[in-house]
DNA sequence: CAAAGATACATAAGAAAATTATGTATTTGA
DNA sequence: TCAAATACATAATTTTCTTATGTATCTTTG
């Protein structure tokens, strides 16, 4: 099962900082593997969603980039600036702090019937 | 604290279906102001999200409604249809697990330090 | 060794869904 | 009486994702 993709909308960048968080520098392709395998392929991140979405965090100033070559292949590692990771605390305190609220919401009986 | 917008983006038709299943029948407006009171003011349903939302579910076949008058006052009332019922299970169902997954993908700690 | 599939980037056109703005009208409360 | 609240609706714009396309290299397998 693949979760619809209307769910992941808003929450692209929260993941993607916070996997950068966790590993310091990572690449758009890892990226999207990475998600992959900790969702159990649940959650498929496109190519189309996720490199404008790294372009807007590196115009953001939230990332800087270095690119590697591996052979003659090119490699964009990104990695989170200080301004970065404080943003990456709010997003990802805002989203569990939702989720306890869309918790309680969804957990609400009915008072008829 | 409001959440950020893009947080409720995708969540809004399971938060209306939800209300729907919980309250029998429910019109636009008070639905706007239910979910504000639910979440201590942290998520606000605007309008022109909302019955854009509506109609759409009427068109889909999961809402049926019925329009009273307070006065003069129209008040369009919404109520699930069968069909609707099962959407709704569907959806929150969904939901739920995709916030399981999610809080574990906040949850991973890093690998290095 | 050729071809398919995986790796790796990027962007553009189109669609979906919300925001913002606007409009109408009635009712309530200060 | 006048502002705020109630109650609906829609249109223009913006944001964000999907889908499609493009380029190129590397690896695996028949």
């Amino acid at each position: 099962m693949i979760y619809s993709s209307e769910l992941i909308k808003g929450t692209l960048k929260t993941i993607v900082l916070k996997l950068l968080a966790d590993n310091k520098k990572m690449y758009g392709y890892e990226i999207t593997q990475r998600v992959k395998e900790l969702t159990f392929d649940r959650i498929q991140i496109t190519e189309g969603a996720l490199y404008p979405t790294l372009h807007a965090l590196e115009s953001d100033g939230l990332v800087t980039t270095e690119t590697e070559y591996i052979g003659k292949r090119v490699r964009k590692y990104y990695s989170l600036s200080p301004s970065g990771k404080n943003k990456t605390k709010e997003k990802v305190s805002e989203l569990a702090d939702f989720m306890e609220t869309m918790k309680f919401l969804l957990d609400i009986k009915p008072k008829t019937a």
